[in-house]
DNA sequence: CGTACCTTTGATAGAGTTCAAGAACGGTGG
DNA sequence: CCACCGTTCTTGAACTCTATCAAAGGTACG
């Protein structure tokens, strides 16, 4: 049972190269370079030529480790950073005035966090890591460079797009089209970075998905069981096998020209 | 009675200083300066300090009129610029792969238009005028400059929080928070703009609204005859006028803390 | 003045929520 | 290794909200 999260938004900086790994409270900052990390293709530096993808990947970064449980960031704190998940998996959650609250997104690695404080200097989610995770803090500072710019842009533009995704599910579509949406896009994230497009683990309860699809908990287990039943899919708690894709496409889009 | 929409999404360019107004097919273009512009406070100029401002200021930018009913553009089109509202009002809609629209935004003076398109190149969203409006086209190359391109980021931010605002209304409300949260955002946007805060004219039908909030045109209508009925507000078709914003919050945040 | 569109209102039905209780799982400590 | 506890998940039943279907009333515009 984790207690209440410990102040994860203690001040991180870029240290010095050459400097070994440091530890600063519960968080371990190591520097990092784009050039030798994984994730070059679905990160921040994919769609950059090789010359800028040079520049951007002898720039060094902190990383962070964030343990399942702990807030990467909260609400309200001000923002100087964004951050690109090296591994691990997030929830994004926003609290209503009254209290309500709502995930508005899941994160997997390569994706970038943190965007939605520029155009305040305060972030509005609280991040949350829902296992063991690791990102790279990018000062904002950073792009003031114009080829990561416009890799910013196109970042910010990515989640645009994203956004409105989830406008279009929560508000055109049904509860069953909604989870057959949700897990179609999570078999497609998966895929692109390499792992089975039918076969994963939800990090996330039933109660966090229902969040993120505006439905119940109730409701999400009931289509899981009704799914499972139907032969579209194996699902034993959070461990999912997708058994019929185009099934799946075919209950997002009922009535597909 | 508009027939289909004329091609819009014809390209137009800057025109070099000094020439007059000139008409190419439907659109009217003319050069046009942010430093006499009235939407300086709510457009993109707006948090620039001064010298910045008096660089964006001399800046021409195409100026184009689209008459009530058009598109001033198509999603699917190239994106090579994004639009600032002079005057007008606008929506914004999504086509999904099986016919269903939604509308995702309404869109009034000094907003931007058009930033979905950065990330892919294309423009995801068709944007209406439901008045006659008239745009700013600023090329997406004039953001080339450091100072523009963190407004630019700001503005993107801000249409960040404003998709967020709407996920948690779409996924935590129900049908007469969302009507009275549309309500309230529609009033802070026109005083804003110095217009009055209770008394305003709709520019769109029951049905996009209701599309927009996730309901049907008939519950939209239902809502707004039992706000009048309450003493909330009075509507007549399209002309509305708050008489109680307090209890419009109070209908938002039911159990407010 | 007529027609087409938009809005209102009523009746009905269906989808999803809520309340409730039991089952399965996972971690902890003996 | 097993028993225990809290958490998460599943499933049922009743109810509520909203969509849908339908028809009539208004409004705007040619």
């Amino acid at each position: 049972m984790p207690a209440t999260a410990p102040a994860a938004d203690a001040p991180v900086r870029t240290i010095p190269l050459g400097n070994a790994a440091r530890t600063r409270g519960n968080v371990t900052v190591l520097p990092t370079h784009c050039s030798t990390c994984n994730l070059r293709g679905v990160c921040l530096p994919c769609g950059l030529d090789a010359a800028e993808q040079q520049r951007v990947g002898d720039a060094v970064y902190t990383r962070r480790r964030v343990k399942q449980g702990d807030t990467l960031l909260h609400a309200g704190t001000g923002f100087d950073s964004i951050y690109a998940v090296r591994s691990g998996f997030f929830k994004a959650t926003v609290v209503l005035e009254d209290g309500r609250e709502q995930v508005t997104g899941f994160h997997m690695a390569g994706e970038v966090l943190g965007l939605d404080g520029i155009a305040t200097g305060r972030h509005a989610i609280d991040l949350v890591a829902l296992e063991d995770s690791e990102v790279c803090v990018i000062p904002y500072a950073n792009f003031e460079e114009p080829s990561l710019q416009r890799q910013l842009h196109k970042v910010m533009g990515r989640e645009l797009l994203r956004d409105q995704g989830v406008m279009t599910l929560l508000g055109t579509m049904k509860a069953e089209e909604r989870l057959a949406a949700f897990l179609l896009n999570l078999s497609q994230r998966f895929t692109a970075r390499g792992f089975s497009p039918s076969e994963f683990h939800l990090r996330m309860k039933r109660e966090e998905i229902g969040s993120y699809l505006g439905l119940s908990l109730e409701t999400v287990s009931r289509l899981f069981s009704r799914f499972h039943e139907d032969g579209l899919l194996n699902v034993q708690q959070k461990h999912v096998r997708i058994l019929d894709i185009p099934g799946l496409k075919a209950l997002m889009y009922p009535v597909a020209a």
